[in-house]
RNA sequence: GGGCGAUUAGCUCAGUUGGUUAGAGCACACGCUUGAUAAGCGUGGGGUCCCGUGUUCAAGUCACGGAUCGCCCA
């Protein structure tokens, strides 16, 4: 008779390869066509069950392509979301995309130059925008998809969506309200050619550019406190270095560095000088004199001291800024707040005026002064500012200096930085309300907060006005009569609901008049105005999502309550800086609370060395090569097998190993597939205590492991995930339990076999929704897989519920007892594989083991004396008492069974069946 | 140039308040199996804990300095 047919072997048709490539479009379609996404939150929506948003920062739309680091962005979301709602959480998911700002729009002119550089009007511009990020939007939203991402991606919300925009300026004028935006001066890159701002990626820098470099003195006419020591020095004067005198006019400040060390001089024909002392001599040098040091003090000590402008009756404070180097110059730095970003940002810390006397063309204005009025400031202007400063015996040097300068991308023509009217937010009066709510978020990892936190404590204000017109409109009028600015919360309002209806685009499509409200008088009288031609940051787009976004739709705020904060955002580091911050200020400033509950921030993808990716490093990897190679799960294995609190790597290696890894999940939950054919699960009740030990053991290893994996899950740590699922999969299920339970799963007696069954079905479910959140796919795919009599009616994987933690399976003295058991078996195996060596046996099966061991030992292997050849995976197991342990492997006695392939010395003890093993007759009898 | 962070085996990660010979899985090598079979099992090799100095009876762990890489800013 041949046995073999005997045997209860596997029968599963659920592929041993994922081929995701393939395979996992399709499931995705399933998952699209029968609305499992919109299913699942009907389903927890009905059940009231309790909302956990998690809100996405909408990735910019100036590719269609997505990087890597994108892609992980996207799958950690998913992650999130997906576990949440396996969770029972109402976890929605709306993708949304950020549309307006400057590399779109100079992706656009790129474009145009190509075409013979025609000149466009704002909304020939803006139409061409809105195209390109159309297209770009499909394109991405694909591969967003492809990744497995489930969410509301017919309803993704866009930053050039009119509800959105009209929302944005509500926001906006809410802000307004407050009394939180105001106007103010800014210095931009300008260029008097073209008569425009520029942004800093319109800007070229010219190596050798020739400017006159200038040593100009200011004489000290009060000194603080704690500088007194230095009145003895009569006229002293503060000595400053600057290639662009025409900036001369502007100067407000000189700065020092705190922590440098400053030096008087005494020169033969200035009198004292005021320097920094590393640079006093090369400084004297320069004017070919000796010098000698009379005093040194730290910049900190000058502080608060005042000196006079030699062009004007004007005096101005000594300050301080870490900008300040001693790379070149005299370590005392000309400071004209609307020249330059630094001398700006140092400014307005002291609450400094800002003054620009330049005009849109570059010519010096009246406030310069009558001798500099109209001159154009790169020539002429500097030119008569050093002729001045030489008639007063300001001018200590002068010479050519050659460096690199900035210059117009389009006219080539050098640059200047001018100061211009711009609308600013004014964090600093609602800054520490926003630090005390940094502190109660919860930032992952712990560092952010001190990241976010200092850089909202030394921020400036927000300056929102671009010169640009691929954005939404500052809503701010000017009258034409006395020029006033006019800008409330009912303007705004009026304006919202022209964009509501008809996009941004009326901004610039309608006149001014119409767009405010009828019969909108000045307190002049007139009744024309001029639009305001600033656009707001791109930040204040996103940074407004918390109520353009979640506030306007029911299906994501909170129930009980809009402008109720977000659970979680999930962001890249680099928005410490970008969006966690602009969301945090609009939504302080108008609810005055954080819109994060949670801040979760991952690291930066770099290549297999380490290394930053770029294009000309070739070191890229396409997450769409990835997918086409490998398939989503493979790429969405590797986010969660990483810890993404710092940076990360990815490369050929990891992606190897990660589909190896994939693989012996994928075979492990394929054994259990094909163990559970027959298993019934209306008729196949296993009763605990029925199990032999090792059963037991197994589902106490099963609840650690969801234990386990729950907190990690629950900490955001992901990569313990992979790590426990990993260990478990090839240590206690594949190469421990599974492989000692075959014998009884294929040639074991009913009962036995069942309880087996019972314990990889409790594997089985419990492991289905915990692959679910990181491997959908494969999830989705085991799903489908069930054997029959299994099948739960339910659709999708995604329907499923995170595994209970079931206390009945914990059981701590089999847990240690198998410790040890463990550890003997790892013993035996040495002992079998040096047999194994010596060509004696083959599988172990062939071998018994004779134990010698001491008391201790030999009453716990006495305890499960019936499990040990199974255990160990041999035929028999003796056991002897002595008094040192010792474990020796023989060639088993008797013969092979031919059925189960243990040796026996009672085959043929059965009447009827002559030549099996005892065991294997009375199974095949009880099959019958 | 400034701020923040990272660095343990080929790869991904552990490593407790400092305390035996620094661990796991994968990968690799060799063997076994052919009843999870384009699978499975066993055994084994593999480490300058980024470098240096210091504190200590004792440092992967603490302190200081440095290198490399990354992010943000200038």
């Amino acid at each position: 008779m041949d046995y073999k047919s005997t045997l209860n072997l596997p029968q599963t048709n659920f592929p041993m390869k994922g081929d995701g490539p393939r395979r996992e479009p399709e499931i995705q379609k399933f998952w699209a066509s029968n609305k499992i996404y919109e299913k699942t939150l009907e389903k927890r929506k009905k059940a009231n069950a309790e909302r956990f948003l998690l809100h996405d920062g909408p990735p910019y739309l100036s590719s269609g392509n997505i990087h890597i680091g994108t892609a992980l962005n996207k799958i950690l979301k998913d992650i999130v979301v997906k576990y949440k709602t396996l969770t029972g959480f109402y976890s929605p998911y709306l993708p949304g995309f950020d549309c307006h700002g400057l590399p779109i729009e100079s992706a656009i002119s790129r474009e145009r130059k190509k075409e013979g550089d025609k000149i466009l009007s704002p909304l020939e511009i803006r139409n061409q925008c809105t195209e390109f990020v159309l297209k770009n939007k499909k394109l991405q939203e694909e591969k967003f998809e492809r990744l497995g991402v489930l969410g509301d991606w017919e309803h993704a919300y866009m930053t050039i969506d009119p509800k959105f925009e009209a929302a944005q300026l509500r926001l906006f004028g809410e802000m307004v309200d407050k009394g939180y935006i105001y106007r103010g001066l800014k210095p931009v890159f300008w260029c008097a050619t073209c008569q425009t701002a520029l942004a800093e990626a319109e800007v070229e820098y010219v190596e050798n550019h020739k400017s006159p470099s200038v040593y100009v003195s200011f004489k000290i006419t009060k000194l603080s406190g704690i500088a007194k020591k230095l009145e003895k020095f009569k006229d002293l004067k503060i000595v400053i270095w600057t290639t662009t005198p025409w900036t001369i006019p502007g100067n407000m400040a000189i700065c020092l560095n705190k922590d440098f060390e400053y030096a008087v001089i005494e020169s033969k024909k200035f009198g004292y000088l005021l320097v920094a002392k590393d640079l006093s001599s090369q400084f004297c040098q320069k004017i070919s004199e000796e010098c000698k040091i009379l005093e040194t003090f730290s910049g900190k000590e000058l502080e608060g001291s005042e000196y006079k402008h030699p062009l004007y009756r004007r005096e101005s404070p000594v300050i301080l800024g870490d900008h300040v180097t001693l790379e070149t110059g005299t370590g005392c730095v000309h400071t004209a707040p609307g020249h330059g970003l630094e001398d700006f940002t140092v400014a307005q810390k002291y609450e400094i005026k800002v003054i620009s006397p330049v005009d849109s063309k570059g010519l010096l204005t009246e406030e310069a002064g009558e001798n500099l009025k109209g001159l154009y400031a790169h020539k002429g202007g500097n030119q008569k500012v050093i002729e001045l400063l030489a008639q007063l015996g300001a001018l200590i040097y002068q010479e050519d200096y050659y460096h690199s300068y900035p210059h117009c991308w389009r006219s080539k023509t050098p640059i200047m930085f001018r100061a211009t009217e711009q609308w600013f937010c004014s964090v600093k009066d609602f800054r520490d309300k926003a630090l005390s709510e940094i502190k109660k978020v919860t930032w992952v990892p712990k560092i952010g907060e001190n990241r976010i936190y200092a850089m909202v404590e030394s921020r400036t204000d927000w300056c929102i006005s671009r010169q640009r017109v691929w954005g939404v409109p500052i809503p701010a009028f000017y009258c034409n009569g006395c020029n006033k600015e006019h800008l409330n919360k009912a303007i705004v309002e009026h304006v919202a609901k022209f964009v509501e209806e008809k996009g941004t685009n009326v901004w610039w499509e309608l006149e001014a008049e119409k767009l405010l409200p009828n019969g909108y008088k000045c307190s002049c009288q007139n009744i024309k105005f001029k639009k305001e031609t600033d656009i707001m940051d791109v930040w204040f787009d996103s940074g407004s999502t918390h109520y353009s976004v979640v506030d306007q739709n029911s299906d994501l705020f909170d129930k009980n309550q809009k402008g109720s904060p977000s659970e979680i955002y999930l962001e890249g580091s680099d928005q410490h800086r970008g969006w966690f911050q602009s969301s945090l200020l609009t939504s302080v400033a108008i609810n005055g609370k954080a819109p994060y509950k949670t801040v979760l921030t991952h690291g930066f993808v770099l290549d297999e060395n380490g290394r930053k990716m770029s294009k000309s490093m070739g070191n890229v990897i396409d997450p769409d090569k990835v997918i086409g190679e490998y398939g989503a799960d493979i790429l969405r294995l590797w986010v969660a097998s990483i810890d993404y609190s710092s940076d990360m790597r990815i490369g050929q290696t990891m992606l190897k190993q990660l589909a190896e890894v994939y693989r012996n999940i994928r075979n492990t939950m394929r054994f259990i597939l094909g163990n559970l054919y027959d298993y019934d699960l209306n008729n196949s009740e296993t009763l605990y205590e029925n199990l032999w030990n090792i059963d037991k053991y197994a589902l106490h290893k099963l609840e650690e492991i969801k234990e386990e994996v729950t907190k990690a899950f629950e900490d955001y740590e992901f990569y313990r995930f992979y790590q426990i699922l990993q260990n478990y999969c090839a240590v206690d299920l594949s190469a421990f339990y599974f492989d000692i339970v075959k014998d009884r799963l294929y040639a074991g007696k009913k009962s036995s076999r069942l309880a087996v069954q019972f314990v990889l079905k409790e594997i089985l479910e419990a492991l289905v929704p915990i692959l679910c959140p990181v491997m959908p796919h494969l999830a989705e795919d085991i799903h489908r897989h069930l054997p029959l009599k299994f099948k739960k009616p339910v659709e999708s994987v995604i329907f499923l519920n995170w595994p209970l933690l079931n206390n009945k399976f914990k059981n701590n003295k089999l847990n240690s007892d198998f410790l040890n058991l463990l550890s003997i078996r790892s013993d035996a195996n040495n002992k079998l594989e040096a047999l194994r060596k010596e060509g004696v046996i083959g599988k172990s099966v062939e071998a018994k083991l004779i134990i010698n061991s001491d008391k201790t030992k030999g009453e716990l292997l006495s305890e499960y004396r019936d499990e040990l050849p199974m255990i160990f995976n041999v035929s028999k197991v003796e056991l002897l008492e002595t008094s040192d342990c010792r474990i020796e492997a023989l060639l088993a006695d008797g013969t092979k069974c031919p059925r189960c392939w243990k040796h026996s010395t009672e085959i043929g003890k059965h009447s009827k069946h002559s030549t099996i093993c005892l065991p294997c007759a009375e199974a095949v009898e009880e099959d019958k």
